[in-house]
RNA sequence: GCUCCCAUCGUCUAGAGGCCUAGGACAACACCCUUUCACGGUGUAGACGGGGAUUCGAAUUCCCCUGGGAGUACCA
C-alpha cells in the first residue's frame, strides 16, 4: 500500500470544537499507528465567516492537545499551500477539465429560479433535485445569457459520471468504521462545484485538495456520509484514485441534540479556560467511540496510538457527559508534578497576593489543597484563608461552631497551651493529637475539637489538613485569628 | 417529506452463535479509613428498545416496528 496520509480540515468559522478535536485525534492516531502523515488544511472558502482569530485558535488548540501536524499552513509541506483561500487559482483548471470531459456543465439559473424549483417541489411533496434545465444549453443560448450579464455556476453531472463508472445508480463504498454504505445517486441532483463568483464549493474543493495532497484515508464525522457519494463521483470523473473513507459517530449533548453553546463549553479553548487539562480532555474524547484492549482507560495519546484500530471504533453516536471528564481531570491534576501544578494554578490565584507566601509555603499549600480539585479553577475558592491577616467567617460557621460554648472552651485552651509550641508540622501534629485526646476525655469528639480550631483559623468547617495550615500561616497569624474568635467575657 | 446512519446499565463501553445467571469505567448508594472536606479501600444497585425469523442454542445473523441522529444550499 502507498503511504498513509490523513488530514484534518477545519473551517475557521469558530474556535476549535471538541468534535473537531476528536476527529483530529482519530486521524492523528491512525497516522501514528500506520507510520503515516497527518496533514492540517484550513478550509476557509467562505471568506465571510472566516477570521484570523479562529485560525490562531485552531492552531493553538491542536498544539495544546498534542496533535502536531506533519504538513500544514505554518510548517508547509510538498503539497501546499495548505490554506484553501490561497489555492483559488487551482480549482478552475479542474472544473474546466470536468467541463471538457462532459462531467460538468454551466448553469445560468438565478437564485430566484432555483428558489421557485424548490418551492414547487415542497408543494408537490417531492424531494428537491435540480431540474438540469441548463444541462443542454447551446453555445448560442449561453452567449445570450452571458451577454445579459449572467455569470454561470458550474454543476457536476451526476448521471454522466454514474453511467461512466458504475452499472447501477446505487453507489456503494466500504467505510472503514461502518462497513458497506450505499446510496442511490439518482436522488442526489446535480450540485454546484464552482460558484458563479468563481470560488469552489466545499464538495469540489475537498476533492481537489485531497487528490492533490495525496490523502489516502479520509476520517471524518458521519455528517459527511452523503457528501461522500458526490465526492467519489468527482474523484472518478477526474481520473483520480479514490481514498478510503471512515465515518465517525457524532458527539451529542446529554439531551441528545448537537453539542452547542447552550450546553456549556464547546471549544477546546473554553475547556482550558474553565480549568480542564488538555491531557485529560484528549484522553476523555478518545474514549468516545474507542476503548482500550487492556481495559486501562488512563492513557497518553502515544499509548492509545499503539493500540488503535480504526475498525474497532464504534459506529454509533456518543454523548458528551461531564461526569467522566471531571473524574479524569481530577485524576490528571493528581498526577501532575508539583512544580508544574504550581505554575498552572497561578492564573487562578491572581486575586491573592502570592508574595505573602514563601515558595516553600506555596508548595505546601498546593500539596495540601490539590486533592479535591476537579478543575484547576477550583483552587480559587479553596485557598482564601491562606492570604490576608483576617479571615471571613461564614455566618453559618459563626453560629453553629464558633458561638458554641464547646468551641469557645477549645479555643481558649488552644491559646493557653500553644503559647510554647513550635509551629512546625511535626510538633503541631503531635501536640494536636494530644490536644484532641484531652477533649475526648471530656466527651468531645476529635472532629468537634478540630472544627473549632478550623473555624477560627479558616472561617470554614472543611478544607485542607489543619496541621499544615497552621504551619503555613505561622504561630503569630494563627493565634491572632483564634484570639479574635474568642468572645471576651462581658 | 425524502434519503442515509445508529441502537448493551443513567453515561462511555466489552461482547464478532454456546466462555454471558452479560464484564469494566464514570456517576449513584452503603460501609471502612479519618482532625473536616476529599483521596483511597470494600461492597450494593443498574442494561441487551419491541416483535417475528434462522438455529439444538442469539446481546451476537436476517426482517419489521419503534426510538435517536445526520443529510437534503452557488455553507463548510
Amino acid at each position: 500500500m502507498s503511504e498513509v496520509r490523513v488530514r484534518i480540515a477545519p473551517s475557521p468559522s469558530g474556535n476549535l470544537h471538541v468534535g473537531t478535536a476528536r476527529t483530529a485525534l482519530f486521524n492523528y492516531l491512525f497516522a501514528k499507528k500506520n507510520n503515516g502523515k497527518f496533514v492540517l488544511r484550513i478550509e476557509d472558502t467562505d471568506a465571510e465567516r472566516t477570521s484570523q482569530e479562529y485560525i490562531d485558535n485552531i492552531f493553538d488548540s491542536l498544539k495544546a492537545l498534542g496533535l502536531n501536524w506533519d504538513e500544514g499552513p505554518d510548517v508547509g509541506g510538498p503539497y501546499g499551500p495548505y490554506t484553501q483561500s490561497q489555492r483559488f487559482d487551482i480549482y478552475p483548471k479542474y472544473a474546466q477539465m470536468l467541463l471538457d470531459k462532459g462531467f460538468a456543465y454551466e448553469c445560468f439559473c438565478t437564485p430566484e429560479e432555483l428558489e421557485a424549483e424548490k418551492e414547487l417541489a415542497t408543494q408537490n411533496k417531492k424531494p428537491y433535485v435540480y431540474s438540469k434545465k441548463c444541462e443542454n444549453l447551446t453555445e448560442a443560448e449561453k452567449e445570450k445569457l452571458r451577454a445579459e450579464g449572467r455569470k454561470p455556476a458550474i454543476r457536476f453531472n451526476i448521471a454522466k459520471a454514474q453511467k461512466a463508472f458504475h452499472d447501477s445508480t446505487i453507489l456503494k463504498f466500504d467505510d472503514l468504521v461502518k462497513g458497506e454504505l450505499h446510496m442511490d445517486t439518482a436522488l442526489l441532483g446535480d450540485f454546484v462545484i464552482m460558484k458563479s463568483n468563481g470560488t469552489p464549493t466545499y464538495n469540489f474543493a475537498v476533492v481537489i485538495d485531497d487528490m492533490l495532497m495525496k490523502i489516502s484515508h479520509v476520517i471524518r464525522g458521519e455528517d459527511h456520509i452523503s457528501n461522500t457519494f458526490k465526492q467519489i463521483l468527482i474523484f472518478e470523473a477526474l481520473g483520480a484514485e479514490v481514498p478510503r473513507f471512515g465515518h465517525l459517530g457524532m458527539i451529542l449533548a446529554p439531551d441528545r441534540s448537537k453539542l452547542s453553546k447552550r450546553h456549556g463549553a464547546t471549544a477546546v479553548s473554553e475547556f482550558v479556560e474553565k480549568g480542564y487539562l488538555t491531557d485529560a480532555l484528549i484522553n476523555f474524547v478518545a474514549l468516545l467511540g474507542w476503548s482500550p484492549s487492556d481495559g486501562k482507560e488512563i492513557k497518553t495519546v502515544d499509548e492509545i496510538a499503539q493500540d488503535f484500530r480504526i475498525n474497532d471504533v464504534s459506529s454509533s453516536n456518543s454523548i458528551f457527559e461531564y461526569d467522566k471528564l471531571n473524574w479524569m481531570n481530577s485524576h490528571y491534576i493528581k498526577m501532575l508534578p508539583i512544580e508544574e501544578l504550581k505554575e498552572r494554578l497561578k492564573p487562578y490565584l491572581t486575586k491573592y497576593n502570592l508574595n505573602e507566601l514563601t515558595d516553600a509555603q506555596y508548595t505546601r499549600m498546593v500539596e495540601i489543597t490539590r486533592e479535591p480539585l476537579t478543575l484547576l479553577s477550583d483552587i480559587t475558592d479553596a485557598v482564601p484563608y491562606f492570604f490576608g491577616e483576617d479571615v471571613e467567617v461564614e455566618p453559618k460557621v459563626q453560629a453553629e461552631i464558633l458561638d458554641t460554648e464547646v468551641a469557645q472552651n477549645v479555643l481558649k485552651e488552644f491559646v493557653k497551651q500553644s503559647k510554647d509550641w513550635s509551629f512546625d508540622e511535626e510538633t503541631l501534629h503531635e501536640k494536636l493529637e494530644a490536644f484532641r485526646a484531652q477533649f475526648k476525655e471530656l466527651g468531645i469528639k476529635p472532629k468537634v475539637t478540630m472544627w473549632a480550631v478550623r473555624a477560627a483559623v479558616t472561617g470554614r468547617t472543611c478544607g485542607a489538613d489543619m496541621t499544615a495550615i497552621l504551619a503555613i500561616l505561622g504561630k503569630e497569624k494563627s493565634l491572632r485569628r483564634i484570639e479574635s474568635a474568642i468572645k471576651q467575657p462581658v
